[in-house]
RNA sequence: GCGUGAGUAGCUCAGCAGGAUAGAGCGUCCCUCUCCUAAAGGGAAGGUCGCGGGUUCGAAUCCCGCCUCGCGCACCA
């Protein structure tokens, strides 16, 4: 039995008290969830919940008095063996060893699907992330955002999703005029120009593009700048794009800036807004009143030079989005971008849409140390940290598990001295060596003759067994919460929990018999026990998107 | 100044649609392999949950004020 069902029997109780005329609470006092908590402490029975309490006040009555009238009814769901009153009204369950140890059956049979839900389908979600821009290679930001945003969009397809992962490749205005200028200060031996880029990898670009056009510094130089252009962000995408995937990211989009200005998308746009009257000329430029629908100023959308300024891009790429039948957009943005999310949403609703259909999420930073010191980093003067250097030193794995395993809210330090340690530190190994633990008793299991043909759900009753049941049962909860708050890092905390109590269980309970003891049901149960623990992690990791391993 | 995120154990961080004695990993100190992977487990030490008010039967969690730190406040993208 997952808490989720105990859940809704008890709402159920609690639906029968009030037809019954024995409670009497307001509709509205009735919460649309019914939480059941795991106990820190097991003299408090395996679930616990607090309802009695929360409908006290409604009801008009104690909350002992209310324990009272749902105790009898609880107590009579399928399962539950006892039902105490505890402190000031808490309603302490202790289930049936059968019905907490069903579950590990229930996990196996249900395989990859154990934790999938349906509660997000219909929904048509756009989740924009990464989208670095064309100018260099993905820094540690980017990184962050490469391994949340690919595991959120596995946890929302978990959870019955139609999710498009994709990249807004920023090409369009003046930077990359100035990645361009860059590669040919390089080319001709001159220094990066005072606003472009620098380091190694515009060295390196430079070279390629070379290789591919040796006679490019015959030309004329505006002809040259435009070839550089043109060669070295077609070489900076196929980097970008190689990187991702060699990092398990597989964008369904990679979206041109470009595109919309092509097309004629944004001038459009900026007709229908010019139009309703959401625009208007000032100081020799076009202003959107942004201020109208809640933005800090208006702003600026066709600049006094006549070109477009960067919003108007936004603009046409929701519009492109919503046209394309997304009922959710997702963009994650660093820190640095936060003052976007007026803006955006204030665009959303001059075009007279819904701006709600826009969700911003704001990722903090992350600071590297070395040596314990921060290290300051700028592409400009080329001192980057890149995901290909990150993933050089501490593999994919341990890469994304440890950049998703934190709130996006939180600033994270990573330093690169003690993950060049390949210690056990990083809790990606722990997680990693459960899973491998779980298949390495398998394999003795089966060579010592212990199969799955006879399960007895009953003989799980080891402390360290109802605690480990809890917390696999807990897993589907988890994922809909990670799903629900966009917020990844739930699962990975969930997994290292899991991997916890499975660890304390194999040190308490054996599988395989020792010597030539008799092989009995215990044993066959036990494997259904592990194997399920195995399947979680596996899934969990695998929306990770980390490997599995059977073998560390 | 305004906006925004953070402040929880020595360190890195969970917990925050209020619940019973505040957690994990690492680090420190003990202990456990004749027994399926000791890359593990058990135990100990370690906390005014930034500070002050408020709401509540109950606050790390919600509200208000303050302090400190990060990030942002362009006709750049």
């Amino acid at each position: 039995m997952t808490p989720e069902e105990l859940s809704a029997a008890i709402a159920t109780c609690l639906q029968d008290a009030i037809a019954s005329g024995e409670l009497s609470v307001p509709a509205e006092a009735v919460p649309r969830q019914l939480r059941v908590d795991r106990p820190k402490s097991r003299d408090h029975g395996d679930w616990a919940t607090s309802i009695a309490l929360q409908l006290a006040k409604p009801a008009g009555l104690p909350p002992r008095k209310i324990a009272e009238a749902l105790s009898s009814r609880l107590a009579g769901i399928a399962g539950v063996a006892k039902v105490d009153i505890a402190g000031p009204g808490f309603l302490n369950i202790t289930l049936d060893a059968s019905a907490a140890g069903g579950l590990a059956q229930v996990i196996v049979q249900a395989g990859v699907a154990f934790g999938t839900n349906d509660s997000m389908a219909g929904r048509k979600i756009n989740l924009e992330f990464v989208s670095a821009n064309p100018t260099g290679p993905i820094h540690l930001g980017g990184t962050r955002w490469a391994a949340v945003g690919d595991s959120l969009a596995r946890i929302f397809q978990s959870q019955g999703g139609d999710v498009t992962r994709e990249y807004y490749f920023n090409d369009h205005g003046n930077q990359i005029d100035r990645f361009a200028r860059s590669l040919l200060a390089s080319a001709m031996g001159l220094p990066a120009p005072e606003d472009g880029y620098g380091g190694v990898y515009i060295e390196d670009i430079k070279d390629r593009v070379l290789a591919v056009e040796p006679a490019i510094l015959d030309l004329a130089e505006a002809e040259a700048q435009e070839r550089f252009r043109a060669v070295g962000v077609d070489l900076m995408f196929g980097d970008i794009k190689e990187s991702l995937h060699n990092f398990g990211v597989s964008f369904d989009v990679f979206f041109h800036e470009d595109s919309l200005h092509q097309d004629g998308a944004v001038e459009a746009l900026l007709e229908q807004l010019k139009k309703s009257d959401n625009l208007y000329f000032h100081d020799g430029a076009w202003w959107l009143k942004s201020t109208d629908y809640g933005d800090d100023k208006d702003r600026v959308v066709i600049k006094s030079d006549g070109n477009a300024a960067y919003i108007a891009g936004d603009i046409g790429y929701f519009a492109n989005k919503r046209a394309r039948g997304f009922d959710l957009n997702i963009i994650m943005l660093g820190a640095d971008h936060h003052g976007y999310v007026a803006r955006l949403k204030a665009a959303a609703a001059a075009l007279g849409d819904d701006p709600d259909t826009i969700e911003v999420m704001i990722g903090q930073m992350v600071n590297l140390l070395k040596d314990g010191a921060p290290l300051r980093m700028s592409k400009r003067a080329g001192n980057v940290v890149t995901l290909e250097d990150l993933v050089d030193i501490v593999g994919t794995d341990a890469a994304r598990y440890s950049l998703a395993r934190f709130s996006s809210d939180s600033n994270i330090d990573i330093d690169l001295d003690v993950l060049t340690k390949r210690s056990n530190e990083n809790p990606v190994f722990y997680v990693q060596y459960a899973h491998a633990r779980t298949a390495a008793v398998a394999r003795n299991a089966a060579a010592a003759g212990v199969d799955r043909s006879g399960f007895d759900a009953g003989a799980l009753n080891h402390p360290t067994e109802s605690e480990l049941l809890a917390v696999l049962g807990q897993y589907p909860g988890v994922l809909a919460q990670s799903a629900q708050f966009r917020e990844p890092h739930r699962v990975a905390r969930h997994l290292e929990v899991i991997a916890g109590a499975y660890h304390r269980w194999y040190d308490a309970c054996r599988v395989a018999p020792v010597g030539d003891e008799e092989i009995t049901d215990l044993n066959r149960t036990r494997l259904w026990l592990n194997d399920a623990v195995g399947q979680v992690l596996a899934n969990g990791l695998g929306l990770l998107g980390v490997s599995a391993p059977d073998r560390m």
